[in-house]
DNA sequence: GCCAACGTTGGC
DNA sequence: GCCAACGTTGGC
């Protein structure tokens, strides 16, 4: 079982949205390195729900439960989508400030390339950051 | 094969 | 809203 990080703009599709829909299909990835990480994933696994731009927090707990498929939205056929499932928030969203702040988070891809919307969080990160949480890793 | 233009993304 | 990072595209 492997740990992602997916990052969604609040505006556009928020944490209460997911929790709310319960599964959705996550579409709309258009670049390479993040569609690539989305090819990589396996239904079991686990990801964090991050919002960025106005957010800049990890705010809750997903399960992949579908592996890689096309990306309906995406005419050209290029793209592809995994099926999402809320399953937990965190007590207490982990702000962007904070992991920046603590030099045990100093290598994250979230830390490393501020401009990838899905990327893998090791295993390490991932219990540290359920412990700032306050929820089960 | 170089590199400028363009698109996507998200921190600030 | 601006711009930097990164990848892709296409003229030459």
């Amino acid at each position: 079982m492997a740990f992602w990080l997916l990052k969604s703009e609040p505006d556009t599709w928020s944490w209460d949205d997911q929790v709310r829909k319960g599964t959705e299909p996550w579409t709309g990835v258009r670049n390479h390195q993040a569609a690539g990480f989305l090819r990589a994933m396996q239904a079991g696994d686990m990801a964090f729900f991050y919002h960025s731009r106005s957010g800049r927090e990890i705010v809750g707990i997903v399960e992949i439960t579908g592996g890689a498929r096309p990306d309906p939205t995406d005419p050209m056929h290029r793209f592809v989508c995994v099926d999402v499932t809320a399953r937990r928030a965190l007590c207490h969203p982990v702000t962007l400030l904070v992991l920046k702040s603590d030099p045990f988070f100093s290598d994250m891809l979230l830390l490393r390339q501020p401009c990838l919307s899905v990327m893998p969080v090791e295993a390490r990160h991932w219990k540290a950051v359920c412990q700032l949480g306050e929820t089960e890793p």
